[in-house]
Order: C-alpha cells, then sequence, then structure tokens
RNA sequence: CCAGCGGUGACCGAACGGUUAGGUGACAGUCUGUAAAACUGUUUUGAGCAGGUUCGACUCCUGCCCGCUGGACCA
C-alpha cells in the first residue's frame, strides 16, 4: 500500500485532521501508528458509535494501525453516568458496551480481536506513572481552557460542575501519554481536548509524541431540530433522546418505525437526517458507492443510485420522495446491522442487554 | 464557621393557607404518499427531608440536608 493510499484510508469519513502534514509524517517514518478511542460507558450502543467510529477503525486496520478502544470507567464515573455507580459501570463496561462495539465491528467483517480493548480501571492499575502524568499535564491548563473544554460533554457551564468534573479532561489527555498514542481518534466534540493533548503534551517531560488528532462528523439524530436552531447541536444524535437514535442492536422493526418517524423534509438536503446517513453511513463519505431504492411502479419503480450526488439532485427535485428514501434506508440498515442483531441473539448478551436497559431504566 | 437568599412534577417556571397554573418535552390522533409545522387529546395532585401549628399547608413555625452569593481564614 502506498504512503497516499494509507493516507486517503485513514482520512475518509473524516470532518478534521490535525495536521494532514504530521500525519503524512508519521506513516512515512514507518513506526507503528497507535490509535485509540475512548467512550463513557454511559448508554446503549448507537449508530455514531457503532457505524461512524468501528467503520472507521475498520478502515484503520486495513492500513496497519495498530487499534485500541478504551472503555473510559473512571471518566463515566466522574461524569456520573449510570448514576456514578461503580460497580455498575464496571459491569457494564465488560459485558454490555465491550460486546457491543464488538458486535458493531463484526458488521465490518472484523471479529473484535484485531482490536485491544483497555478499560481506564486496568490502564492505571498497570500504569503507576499515570498519576504523574496527570499532573504533568494539570500543570499545562489553565483554569479557564479546561473549562472550555468541558463543553465536550455536554455540559452547561456554570450549574452544577464539580470537581470531578473538572479531572476529566486533564485525565483524558494523561490517558493519551500513558498509552502512548500517537492518532486519537475520536468524534468532533472532542476537538476541544485533543487540542489541548496536542499542546500540552508537547510541553512536558519525556519526548511524547504529538498525538495526530482525526475527528469524524457526528452523525444527525433523526428528530426535527430546533425550528430558530438549526445549528449541529441540536440536529445530533443523542444517546438520551431514544427516537433520535439507533442502536446498533435494534429489531427491524423498531428501526423501520425510528426511521418512519425521522425529520423528513421535501426537497431539503441541508438540514435532513436521512440523507446524512445515506452520505455518511451509505457511501462512507464516498462520491461513489451503491444504494438501492425499491419502490411501487406509480412512484417511479426501482432505482439504484451509485452517486451520493444523484441521490441529493434527485431528492432536491423531488423524484425521490422522503418515504421512499426511508424505506431503502431502513432495509440498507437492517442488513448492515444483522452481524450485530446476531452477536446479541447469543443468550449470555442477550441477558446483557437485558440487564443494560434495566440499568438504564428502560 | 457566620450571614442573606433559595430548593415545586422529565425540564423551565408562577400564584396562593383550602379549588387543575402555564410553558417545554414526551406520547397518541387529525392533516399531508414520510416526517416536520398546525390543530386536538394524554402526561402517575407534584412540592429537599423530618416534625409542628391549623378544620385544612406547596404556602406559616422548628430542626436537619443540599445549593448560590457574600464574609471569615490566607495557612
Amino acid at each position: 500500500m502506498t504512503i497516499e493510499e494509507k493516507m486517503k484510508l485513514i482520512t475518509r469519513n473524516c470532518q478534521e485532521v490535525l495536521t494532514e502534514e504530521d500525519l503524512k509524517a508519521l506513516i512515512e517514518s514507518g513506526k507503528p501508528i497507535n490509535h485509540y478511542i475512548g467512550f463513557e460507558i454511559s448508554g446503549m450502543v448507537h449508530l455514531g458509535t457503532g457505524l461512524m467510529s468501528m467503520g472507521k477503525i475498520a478502515d484503520f486496520i486495513k492500513a496497519g494501525v495498530k487499534c485500541k478502544i478504551f472503555l473510559a470507567d473512571f471518566h463515566t464515573f466522574l461524569n456520573n453516568k449510570l448514576g456514578g455507580k461503580w460497580e455498575d459501570i464496571r459491569w457494564a463496561s465488560e459485558h454490555y458496551f465491550k460486546e457491543a462495539l464488538i458486535a458493531s465491528l463484526k458488521c465490518y467483517g472484523l471479529t473484535g480481536s484485531e482490536v485491544e480493548f483497555v478499560s481506564g480501571d486496568e490502564l492505571y492499575k498497570t500504569h503507576p506513572e499515570h498519576w504523574q502524568n496527570f499532573m504533568e499535564i494539570g500543570k499545562q491548563v489553565t483554569l479557564s481552557r479546561n473549562l472550555r473544554s468541558i463543553s465536550i460533554m455536554g455540559k452547561k457551564l456554570g450549574t452544577d460542575v464539580n470537581m470531578a468534573t473538572l479531572f476529566y479532561p486533564p485525565l483524558q489527555v494523561a490517558d493519551i501519554v500513558t498509552m502512548d498514542i500517537n492518532l486519537a481518534h475520536a468524534g468532533m466534540d472532542q476537538r476541544k481536548a485533543h487540542v489541548i493533548a496536542r499542546e500540552a503534551i508537547k510541553k512536558i517531560p519525556g519526548n511524547h509524541a504529538t498525538p495526530v488528532a482525526i475527528h469524524q462528523n457526528l452523525i444527525a439524530g433523526l428528530t426535527a431540530p430546533n425550528v430558530d436552531n438549526k445549528d449541529e447541536e441540536s440536529l445530533k444524535m443523542s444517546k438520551s433522546k431514544p427516537n433520535s437514535a439507533v442502536f446498533i442492536h435494534d429489531t427491524p422493526d423498531e428501526i423501520r418505525d425510528k426511521i418512519k418517524k425521522a425529520y423528513g423534509p421535501p426537497k431539503e438536503t441541508e438540514f435532513n437526517p436521512l440523507l446524512n446517513w445515506v452520505k455518511t453511513l451509505v457511501f462512507w463519505g464516498d462520491e461513489v458507492g451503491e444504494f438501492k431504492i425499491e419502490r411501487p411502479e406509480k412512484f417511479g419503480g426501482n432505482i439504484t443510485y451509485t452517486k451520493y450526488a444523484d441521490v441529493v439532485a434527485d431528492y432536491a427535485s423531488e423524484k425521490l420522495y422522503p418515504t421512499d428514501l426511508k424505506n431503502a434506508l431502513s432495509e440498507w440498515l437492517i442488513e448492515k446491522l444483522a452481524p450485530a442483531r446476531a452477536h446479541f441473539e447469543i443468550p449470555e448478551h442477550k441477558e446483557a442487554l437485558e440487564k443494560m436497559k434495566g440499568l438504564l431504566g428502560i
């Protein structure tokens, strides 16, 4: 594989690379590329994590990157998710979340064994230097900078921010140092922490690599955006809005039902979750691909799109009606997620999913 | 530790010693070949906790808990 091919594989379907030059230099250096992506154990795994993030990992694996998934149990604990109960978080991390990520990787033809899973609990116990790294990073970040980066967790500043919350950003950056990461991967919501990482890690002792940061856009939620606030924030998928998110293990009927209820304005190609999903999930950010629409003759008959631009053009001119797009997208997802559903048919995992729902009060 | 103010249903947020605030969100229906918008309906009588006064307390009193603001401290 040429350098250019690797670059393309690593960066496709991403919104931002900090920086492309650094990434190119890293690839050219021939050194092992140590990737990581971290997840809070805060709820069920939706498409943003299961398809966007895990699909990207499939790309990385193909490019020869060493991938690591960090199960951020302590971050979850600090952030008071899952009731802030340590035992529940640890259980969910190993028995639900990790399995859901493996299930997601299966949707991309992997088995899960290509990736290394590490929990915070394990990392901190086996790396005593982490405490030192945490303090070193803390010394490089001002309070106001730290506070600004905390909005990554969707917190309203000035309300109930407690001390533990302030530990979050430096802890996240210290993770990168301790795991010796040179390719940090996340959604755009994590960019502030990664920018701090790039700046702060340079300044601490030890000649640590400045990590390349690679960010994917957040996929749109299915519910309607706030009418007078059509911005990224109101569009993004959220675990806390059940109808805005499709989960990796949703049944075919749940998938059809959620997509049927999705916001689907005719002709509107800008703020449109359906097209957003077709673009980033079906076409995986590429211009070309394949997307089949099945519909009755009276509505135009079946059609297979091979270019994303054609989908957009037909949608804008109403040659492609929202309902037909919804049906096609539902069926595409149902098929794509089949391996994940199969994984959760295994009794052990099925049981874990039920218990997880219990913890979440669903 | 001291003082002032505050703690209302998923969220925001009023009034009042005795009757359903209201809004948002969510859910259902009508309308559109989808959804949204609009309209209609539904959403466990809820009051930080424990007592007390009263025929009756979310509303008054006492104690406690939690939060905010200020003071004290400046090691």
